[in-house]
DNA sequence: AAAATAAGTCAACATGACTGACATAAATGA
DNA sequence: TCATTTATGTCAGTCATGTTGACTTATTTT
């Protein structure tokens, strides 16, 4: 132990001053439930590693997590309107438009005049966009399906469970000793590490 | 009802009995289960307003969303090293370095020689640090909550159902919309558009 | 004909990642 | 003891992706 910081109780400011229970405000996040914390501090961890494959892959691309949501939602979606997109990613369109252009030019996602509304540009993958896009949510949908074969297999319905699973397997321990090792724990049970 | 997705049908069921394991390869994507899909939208979206309260909060400090994280992380486990931050957020120590330094000028952070091994310099949060920290907490917890509050209330235990009610209730009805239109429905039922 | 809408563009700027090269102090170990 | 490793910090440069603000063009709507 004494991985992070040894007694649990022993936090105080390090202003010297006591710890004095209720630095007064929001005490809302105090008195709140710590499982609600480490249910953020899960999701947090969820997305960090959700998002790291796909990265890796557009490396090779020259691109960014930004092309990836751009392509994975005209793929899914084909004939979307650039303003479907930017209410969906709430960006701006000038964003938008710098990797938009990039994803036009190299191939992977056209353009075509709306017959309706000649205003409109649809946009439509290109077989090169449909693969790659194919191809980044494969890692993706892997482990959302691991993570709900696991929160399966432990009977528990946990969302806890879920974003647990969801975390890349080599870091599970790390975050579970995390987890196990934060302050507001002794509230509820006197854990002693 | 359908609440998120109605034509369950669309989606044999959720993570279907036969995912598989480990499918094939490339086409993994195009076959899978489109509820998985749908999963890593929800986790976009859901992610996508998570973040948005803290931000604004932290505007008003001139800082960002990786200060978040650090006072985070600082707050709950005071004593953390330097080390230990950079585990958890898998950034660069010059990144961190950056916005931790920010933390410590502008008095949300201190910094204490370690006692058993004094190369390390051990953070506490400050009075102030806490009570920003709790502040931009407060909303996040508050999401989380709901959001389990909404689950359990719909009965099912569903994952699906945390992550939509993890969206801004405003922008809940746009999502629902863009999961009912999408590709892949077609494979069951051949709604147009 | 005027106004609104959809899209695109230019320019400037901020944040937060990255790499690579080093520097310093303290602990560890041969 | 001396060499090495470890923990931290720093300088310098780059990149990806977000922001504002100001405009343009084409088309549809009023």
């Amino acid at each position: 132990m004494t991985d992070i910081n040894e007694p649990v109780r022993t936090a105080r400011t390090a202003t010297g001053a006591a710890p004095k229970e209720t630095a007064g405000i929001a005490d809302e996040a105090q008195t709140a439930d710590p499982a609600l914390l480490d249910l953020a501090e899960l999701l947090f961890f969820a997305y960090r590693d959700f998002t790291r494959e796909p990265d890796k892959i557009l490396d090779e691309f020259g691109f960014g997590r930004a092309h990836h949501r751009v392509l994975h939602f005209v793929n899914r979606r084909p004939g979307m309107r650039v303003a479907d997109l930017l209410k969906i990613l709430k960006i701006t369109k000038q964003s938008l438009g710098r990797v938009l252009k990039q994803l036009i030019d190299e191939g992977f996602i056209v353009q075509e005049e709306g017959k309706l509304d000649r205003r409109e540009r649809l946009l439509y993958p290109t077989d090169r966009g449909h693969e790659l896009a194919a191809r980044l949510a494969e890692p993706q949908l892997e482990r959302v399906a691991r993570a709900l074969r696991a929160s399966r297999r432990r009977g528990d319905a946990k969302i806890e469970t879920f974003l647990y699973q969801m975390i890349s397997e080599a870091d599970r321990p790390h975050v579970e000793r995390l987890l196990r090792t934060k302050l507001n724990m002794d509230h509820k049970q006197g854990e002693p590490q």
